[in-house]
DNA sequence: TTTGATATTATGTCTAGACATAAAAACCTG
DNA sequence: CAGGTTTTTATGTCTAGACATAATATCAAA
């Protein structure tokens, strides 16, 4: 069969699932061995192992070493957004992307960003087809990031200078829906107060933050994702 | 070392992603194959594939059969949103639950969600320490869960119901900023056309659709995750 | 009964070798 | 040179066996 017997690990995740989905597991049992499983499925164990690994990944079993491996009380539905160049973004959608920088200053961050140090303050608007969608409101931790100080940002914006440029290890992002202050409305065609999707992003490498962005989308802006794409099932 | 010499594929992991980092092996670079960096390192050819996989899965590789393994060149950010029960949600906070029934009938759904059959809605509010936390607004198919009409959602929410009873194969799900309108703004204690969170879902088992839900949160609610858990960089 | 040492067990991972498969590259042929 | 066929190559996956590790279970001593 072109692909998979039932000596596949994809093979035996199928039916995996397909015994959860069926209640034969029903949530909370604990499955078989993986040397049980193996003798069933008549294949090395490494295979059943990889089946379970990736379906614990997906958040269907949990496993515990010695305890075994049980179908998930409540499996946590996941769900996968991705964060592309805002420029990819736009672009995917078939539209002609824009950028106009909006203003570019070495300042004291506010509080809440809890700066006390001067930092690369890089405002700006992208636009699809020529209509808003979305302003950018970055600072730039110009000690992490030195070359940043180099970089006008007029012709190429700061999100996708910084993903060619500067490494980080991790990342915090929040996502809410906010009215829009004067600033925002005006700038993305929006009436005072419009609710606007925000996402705010901070990253950082190690110890230091690299950039905090605050993105205010245009009226109408959604985020969509699928649930379940590969081996996620309920 | 407790664990890992630098023949654990984890070992593997990090060096491989200290090279990018520190752009010994630049974006767009073909790293080199297998079995050299097998050798390298000292270990088997499976354990360098094990390392070099999971990070392809993060994003940070592109690997093709014949043409090898390079660093992405726009290494997508992913965040990987957790969607609890709303229950859960609100008493991992620290508050109280709170859950109020508000319509169940049969009805004929809107156009927009494509039903001509008619299907059960259900509509409630959750609450969080007494106060309104999100609207549910859903619509179940009795067809593939006729359970659902024997069930009067009037102590056990639709959502909660719905995880520990109907299987899903797949779903899609989408994140909105929109202006709370009557029903909306009243039960969420929100001036009209209000900013509010929203969140809309449905879930499919097989060709057949399950559920389609339409949460609206009061104001001030934010999504939050981590991007970089584990084996994520840039 | 509690506490600590020990045995047991299921998963986690590594190895060395093998075959499968996709895709690029090289090689024909007309 | 165009178009199709074969070769080559890097990844994808499986196997059988081994040792590592975490965590439970058991049992003995205080």
């Amino acid at each position: 069969m072109s692909g998979a017997g039932i000596r596949s690990w994809q093979a035996i995740q199928t039916e995996v699932m397909r015994r959860i989905h069926a209640r034969e597991w029903p949530p909370g049992h604990t499955i078989p061995n993986e040397v049980d499983l193996a003798r069933e499925f008549g294949c090395a164990r490494a295979t059943v192992n990889r089946a379970l690994q990736s379906l614990a990944d997906a958040g269907l079993l949990e496993r515990r070493r010695k305890a075994g491996t049980r179908v998930a009380l409540h499996p946590v539905g996941k769900a996968t957004v991705d964060i592309p160049v805002i420029r990819q973004e736009i672009e995917e959608r078939g539209l002609r992307y824009g950028y106009q920088l909006i203003a570019r200053n070495i300042d004291i961050p506010p509080p809440r960003l809890g700066g006390k140090n001067a930092a690369l303050h890089v405002t700006a608007l992208h636009t699809a087809d020529g209509a808003p969608y979305v302003f950018e409101d970055r600072w730039i931790n110009t000690d992490t990031v030195p070359g940043a100080l180099d970089q006008p940002f007029d012709r190429i914006s700061a999100n996708e200078w910084l993903v060619t440029t500067a490494p980080y290890t991790h990342g915090d992002i929040g996502f809410s829906a906010q009215p829009a202050n004067a600033t925002q409305s005006a700038l993305l065609d929006a009436r005072a107060n419009a609710p606007v999707f925000v996402i705010d992003r901070t990253t950082w490498d190690g110890e230091d933050t690299v950039t905090t962005v605050t993105l205010t989308y245009a009226p109408g802006y959604r985020i969509h994702t699928i649930i379940g794409t590969g081996p996620v099932a309920f």
